[in-house]
DNA sequence: TCTGGGGTCCTAGGACCC
DNA sequence: TCTGGGGTCCTAGGACCC
């Protein structure tokens, strides 16, 4: 079969630039939540060597010398344009993995004049760049890791292969692993590239000669099955229905350091029940919870805390997880402590209504009722419409920092750009 | 002064069982 | 002085991904 990978070139920066002219052709960063570090780069960025993560006030010099503009990490609209581009891939093809905001599978269809895959993916290209405004590219492969290497080739080499690489061919593996550094290959990370070294392996060439087995001493299964898939050996298959999340996480860094206890439970209580409305999202309980706060990892004796604790019997209601969460604050709480970050992680996700229930607990029937009342209301008249006390009132100061914000021109009606 | 957020998979080792 | 042979389940932590 034949894999196909599609990603978005620079996604945040491309959906940024789609609605404002002004962000073409000069270097632009979107910047993560509470406007720290640059998470995406325009090419004209990265031009000038800002690094992936790199914390925005060691480069105030950079960015006004040279006009950047920044942007705050603007979700609803780059979920938007995932959904728009994955719109146009099904136009082509029903068989499609989503696999990250800017990355799908798809199987190529067999077009009916019998032109080749490249051409089709091509045209798939176009398309998603008329109707969208998203330059992507195109990795083709007999394996998901063929592919996923492919498309990083085309990222690599997009002049000469116009967005597109096959990589069915031996012949031009062979020739192309050669110069193909191996921590470019997805699920070489750093610490891999550090064990691979003294081995003599660099460059993916050296990787896909590698024996199996060794492969697996050397790492994990995981680096096995890599192996393998460089030489066209794996059974997966698309992963058309999405799965259910095993854990959600909803963790921040503050707007501003958080030096009261009360206002840790606030904030602590805010991350829990958006926490809880994520996994009701989806349809899942959780039997486990845990929660930390920290306060800047970089300082020694910074404060440092995390609980965990079980849900019995697992739930999804939010007054529930805000109060284990709530306690957990009171047992971690150091007089004295300066908090920068907190969160909770729901675990042991399982469907609403198959989880395993406690002898002991008394049922609440009417819990699922007021948590779907809440959840329409917020959705209706916006966020956190009905809250509960625990989670105070109003902005404060130690919520995100999201300063640099462009509106939600694709998802809200009030914000929709006009045109004259 | 200031460095994101949200996931998955795998392994080792401890606790416990018969 | 010396202490079996199998399991399962859970947790912590590492590594990787976008």
């Amino acid at each position: 079969m034949t894999w196909a990978l599609v990603d978005v070139e620079n996604f945040y920066v491309s959906s940024e630039r789609v609605f404002d002219p002004k962000l073409r052709g000069v270097p632009v960063l979107v910047l993560s939540n509470g406007d720290h570090c640059a998470i995406a780069r325009s090419a004209e960025a990265k031009a000038f060597g800002v690094k992936m993560g790199a914390p925005v006030f060691k480069m105030r010099d950079l960015i006004k010398r040279h006009g950047f503009e920044l942007r705050s990490s603007n979700y609803e609209l780059y979920a938007d344009m995932n959904r728009r581009f994955n719109a146009v891939i099904s136009e082509f093809s029903d068989q499609i993995e989503i696999y990250s905001i800017d990355e799908s599978w798809f199987r190529l269809p067999v077009l009916s004049d019998g032109l080749g895959d490249t051409t089709t993916a091509l045209a798939v290209i176009a398309k998603i760049r008329r109707d969208t405004g998203l330059p992507t590219r195109i990795g083709l492969g007999p394996t998901r890791t063929l592919s996923k290497v492919a498309n990083g080739l085309a990222k690599a080499g997009e002049k000469v292969f116009g967005g597109v690489i096959d990589l069915h061919d031996e012949e031009l593996r062979k020739r192309l692993f050669k110069n193909w550094p191996v921590d470019e290959v997805w699920g070489i990370g750093r610490a891999l590239t550090e064990r691979l070294r003294p081995l003599g392996i660099r460059t993916t060439a050296d990787l896909a000669a590698m024996d199996p087995h060794q492969a697996r001493n050397v790492g994990t299964v995981v680096l096995e099955r890599l192996v393998r898939e460089l030489n066209e050996i794996g059974e997966d298959e698309l992963q058309i229905e999405p799965e259910k999340r095993q854990a959600t996480a909803v963790t921040r860094m503050f707007g501003e350091p958080v030096t009261t206890i009360e206002e840790l439970r606030e904030a602590m209580a805010r991350r829990a029940a958006r926490a809880a409305e994520k996994i009701r999202e989806q349809g899942s309980v959780a039997g486990r919870l845990i929660g930390f706060a920290h306060g800047n990892g970089r300082k020694a004796n910074a404060s440092s805390a995390q609980r965990t604790c079980r849900l019995s019997p697992p739930t999804n209601d939010s007054r529930t997880i805000v109060k284990w969460a709530s306690r957990m604050v009171d047992s971690m709480w150091e007089q004295g402590g300066v908090y920068t970050k907190c969160g909770v992680m729901l675990e042991d996700l399982c469907d609403a209504g198959r989880e395993q229930t406690d002898l002991f607990a008394a049922v609440d029937t009417r819990g699922a009722d007021l948590m779907s009342t809440m959840d329409a209301l917020n959705k209706r008249f916006g966020k956190e419409t009905v809250a509960l006390g625990a989670m105070g009132i109003g902005a404060r100061s130690f919520d995100t920092k999201r300063a640099m914000k462009s509106p939600a021109w694709t998802t809200r009606l009030a914000e929709v750009p006009v045109a004259r």
